[in-house]
DNA sequence: GACATAAGTCTCTAGGTGAGACCTATACTC
DNA sequence: GAGTATAGGTCTCACCTAGAGACTTATGTC
């Protein structure tokens, strides 16, 4: 697994490295967004709607929420369905795609419990050794 | 592993969850800035001097590299060594903490790798729909 | 003497983010 | 029938931060 990413990055360099143009760049800027990866977690549980959202993260403006919303719809992850109901109600939902990146980011979550101490002993010793 | 984690998620939500407070925010955060990671891959293959990984990292700025260091080290991934040359120099590695991160970082680099092509075709589709 | 290198710091500007008002339509309450 | 709530957003404004690039201090090179 390390291997094939490790080749895969030398062989973007070999090919005249583009950063502008680095795909996992194009990726990892989307996903390892503020937003997106919390929405994503929420999505875990089932499909919700809009405003459900909104307050399941309290702190998300409806802005940003259009926004990550409409984002991850771009790419696949998340299917956005509208209902004919008065008023009509939007619900979001995980895709296939969506569903399949929660185990990376699982990994990721993993590793922030597991590590939580060391690094908050890091910063301790970080903020003493500065005065 | 999907288990635990969605476990300590259901614990945080009926502690009262504080977004502001909430460790998994505080850490991915900062790893999952957009050049934080990008150092991580860069220091992969063995300490490299300021310098180095700027020249590593084409378009990242030197405001934004020593901030990224800085917020690294604080976070006990990324160790700096001061060297007594003239004028000194400076070595940015990992540590033992930083190794350990890369395995989650490259597990999301290969899910990306991986799904790129939907992502992509999932794009156009987007884009095409919208007009 | 001019220039390069080391590892940054400082300033300025442009762009992105957050807060929150506003919008359209329906339904419920009094 | 006036007021209020809900739905899912859009719009505007003000601030903050990221990016670009000049500047710093001290040594070594041509």
């Amino acid at each position: 697994m390390r291997d094939s990413a490790q080749s895969r990055i030398e062989q973007w360099k070999a090919d005249g490295f583009d950063p502008k143009n680095c795909p996992v760049r194009q990726v990892l800027d989307h996903l390892a967004a503020k937003w997106t990866t919390l929405i994503l977690l929420e999505l875990e549980n089932g499909a919700q709607r809009f405003n459900a959202l909104g307050r399941a993260l309290p702190d998300i403006s409806k802005r940003m929420l259009t926004q990550s919303l409409r984002d991850l719809e771009r790419d696949g992850l998340v299917r956005r369905e509208v209902f004919d109901t008065k008023p009509p109600s939007v619900a979001y939902s995980l895709t296939d795609l969506g569903r399949s990146f929660l185990m990376p980011l699982h990994a990721m979550i993993d590793w922030a419990g597991h590590n939580m101490p060391d690094i908050a002993a890091a910063r301790d010793r970080f903020t003493a050794s500065e005065g």
